[in-house]
DNA sequence: TTGACTACCATAAAATCCCATGTTATCCCA
DNA sequence: TGGGATAACATGGGATTTTATGGTAGTCAA
């Protein structure tokens, strides 16, 4: 699972260090990594190959003119599969670290199954708007569902 | 897997790199590479031989004599196993070239189990498409609940 | 013999690998 | 419990390899 933040330095390379708690994971899956955009925030997503595969399965079973299928067509083509180097760190493509605005720092958020790498002032915008609608409208109901 | 999208140069010999990415997926397949033209857009599909023969599988079990049946043979027609020389360029047949209205750049799009190749102008008519989409109708719900 | 096609060589740019180093976290023993 | 030793982690830089792409020579067929 990946969980906790963290912020990490970007260098000129566009080199980054992925969490080691999040590398351990991926290790222990013994599974490659994916980064993609997100379709929801202005946001780089970080998974696993055998969840990306879910949606790629998923194109198939869709209608192939539908728009879901095309927005997942177009998703797979601003994805790509990271290698890292001895040290843990990845290099981000250009295409990413543009969409998320990303710069020099990085700030990576562990969400369970996945994660986020976001620009710190934008992390900044969603963190605020997230307190403010916890002080608004309180906690969010959860139903807690058990294991299989 | 075919992830990721690259923009790469087509010489006078309608030669093109295959981005080295999609040449090791097909390495590690072991599959030959195919390319034709895509059913649903003005532009080339590559895939593996095994992927074409189910495409040519899910004809047959149409009604013969249909229009539609009709249609996917003279598609399928143009299909080509194309060759890699030693520095993995493919060259672009020449109705394919025109089908896809290339002439020295190519646009390859990544989508899971196969890829596009677009011009660069129709690339950018699809992209903004999928912008607009997004924006008007938001993601798939696929993406929404994460978990099966 | 010409023209098209293929196989191979050359090169610049880009991506990748690997070593070095400072910093933080963890461990272990007094 | 404190503090030094040790390991793990994050980061910088340079060497090496890969990739994309231009070009040339050889081959086959009309």
């Amino acid at each position: 699972m990946f969980l906790s933040t963290s912020h990490n330095k970007i260098d000129l390379k566009c080199r980054v260090s992925i969490p080691a708690s999040f590398r351990m994971n991926l290790e222990k899956l013994k599974e490659p990594l994916i980064l993609f955009k997100s379709l929801q925030f202005p946001c780089i997503e970080g998974t696993t190959l055998t969840r990306m595969q879910r949606y790629i399965n998923a194109i198939d079973e869709l209608d192939a003119l539908s728009d879901d299928a095309f927005l997942l067509r177009m998703m797979m083509a601003d994805s790509f599969e990271i290698k890292f180097d001895i040290n843990g760190r990845v290099v981000i493509p250009d295409i990413l670290m543009s969409f998320a605005n990303l710069t020099n720092k990085a700030v990576f958020m562990g969400i369970g199954e996945s994660f986020y790498i976001w620009s710190p002032s934008e992390y900044e915008n969603q963190y605020n708007k997230s307190q403010k609608i916890l002080n608004e409208k309180g906690p969010p109901k959860l139903i807690l569902k058990k294991n299989e």
